[in-house]
DNA sequence: GCCAACGTTGGC
DNA sequence: GCCAACGTTGGC
């Protein structure tokens, strides 16, 4: 089992939009980016741990902990000429991106990254380094184990 | 709104 | 395949 930090701006899904949809699970759609895709599509099992994270908003941070609930398959809204995330040399036969299911395990009080900083044990997680702009990483089990201490 | 960091695009 | 230009991310 795997454990990851995954980063949604809460303006498009927050936690609250999360716990509000049918089964509390979530597609997590419009990753487009290739490294973040391949963690999903290669990486990602079912029951693996994940640390919800809101971006660029007021207060960025850990506010949830979640699952993935479905490995991946191609992202429908890069068939969607009226989405956003539109892809259109993407086709059914060879699509490009990809998405897992997401489930909420259990929302959590904000966990800062101003907080997460402060913690030695935390230093070398990818999402406190300098330019780090991925929306999916990979969260060491040591790590993940040290914030649910903080819970 | 700023801007550093980084990914992508496309001409050559 | 290089790399300059451009676009995006995301904390501050």
């Amino acid at each position: 089992m795997r454990y990851w930090l995954m980063k949604s701006e809460p303006s498009d899904v927050s936690i609250d939009d999360l716990a509000a949809m049918p089964n509390q699970t979530v597609a997590w759609y419009g990753v487009r980016n290739y490294q973040a895709r391949n963690f999903m599509r290669d990486q990602m099992t079912v029951d693996d741990k994940v640390l919800f994270y809101h971006s660029s908003c007021e207060e960025p941070g850990i506010v949830g902990l979640a699952m993935v609930s479905k490995k991946a398959y191609p992202d429908e809204t890069q068939f969607d000429s009226t989405s956003k995330y539109f892809e259109p040399k993407a086709t059914r036969e060879n699509p490009r991106w990809m998405n897992v299911d997401v489930k909420l395990l259990k929302k959590t009080r904000l966990v800062s990254i101003k907080e997460l900083r402060s913690h030695a044990e935390l230093a070398n997680m990818r999402i406190l380094q300098k330019g780090n702009r991925l929306s999916i990483t990979p969260v060491d089990p040591k790590e993940y184990e040290f914030i649910l201490t903080l819970l």
